[in-house]
DNA sequence: GGACATAGTTGACAAAATCAACCATATAGC
DNA sequence: GCTATATGGTTGATTTTGTCAACTATGTCC
């Protein structure tokens, strides 16, 4: 038995990297919360990648967040001006989301401020060494996602408590 | 430049880590929180290997948590009985505090669960490679701990936000 | 047209994190 | 011993995040 200690080393990684981010942005004069600049990079990362702006949807499917959540923080970002969102031809329900001159701008900043940090974090660690580190998160996460309960406000059990 | 997805897919993976969790205690019946359960696991890891109970102090440096915040769950764990505290001889101000034999039934019941999730997690992934991912993650937690900004509570600059 | 699925929004609320103030005890310097 | 300051712990207030559920509007299938 491996006594695993992963979820453990997780959190503690995972706290220690979001407040690494938050000063770090902060040191920048960067006001967004790190769960709008994720939103913010992925709807450019999206475009980019896949040429097409993004709708809110897939954001959420991406981020594995509920969409509620998706919706106020898109708004944040509307109200900031970072991006802007025009209907879908396509399809009436849903808004395309693109990333403004404003948000183009911001993403730099971020980038700078993340270089910083990742550096910071990476210090020591061969450029191998992150790679691997990535795959290995990435397949743990696939793991978890597929077996049972499917994500996405899904009629879930009702949540316990203490 | 490497881009830096390492915070996206530390999110992800955290994320459903934390879901598959809670659905794997909720399986069981376990009807404790995350952070209760680490924080149980916590003094009784820090029992088992110091040998000397533990402090409330002493989680919240591990846990890198504010210190209200463990105060919180140790007063949750305290009604649960799944802990105890008594005042510290050596030191009038601190509680120690120990795990109950209750509260030793319920690590049994969250190492099962636990044993079932991270076989979940780990599927295909080769026990050597399992350590080397908490040992990267570990050294990124200790890169980002050491430089700046001293943890706890630390007469910290005020939040700005959006 | 009707049944049902999907995109997005909103309100309500629960859970987690953070801050600041506070009490009691310790410790150091005098 | 007395004072100043640091430390362990508790609490209240507030913010941020996450989750659920309901609802609107549109799209799809038959």
């Amino acid at each position: 038995m491996i006594e695993t200690p992963i979820g453990e080393a997780l959190h503690r990684l995972l706290h220690a990297y979001k407040r690494a981010m938050r000063e770090a942005y902060r040191d920048i004069g960067i006001e967004l919360a790190i769960a709008h600049i994720r939103t913010l990079k992925l709807i450019h990362h999206f475009q980019a990648s896949t040429g097409a702006p993004c709708t809110a949807q897939a954001i959420a499917i991406r981020l594995e967040r509920d969409k509620a959540q998706i919706a106020r923080l898109v708004k944040d970002l509307l109200s900031a001006e970072l991006i802007e969102k025009q209907s879908n031809p396509d399809d009436g329900r849903s808004q395309l989301l693109t990333v403004t001159h404003q948000g183009e701008t911001m993403l730099e900043r971020i980038r700078m401020a993340e270089r910083r940090a990742s550096q910071r974090m990476a210090a020591g660690l061969s450029n191998e060494e992150l790679t691997t580190f990535i795959r290995l998160g990435d397949t743990m996460t696939a793991n978890l996602g597929e077996p049972d309960g499917r994500r996405q406000s899904s009629k879930s059990v009702p949540q316990e408590k203490l």
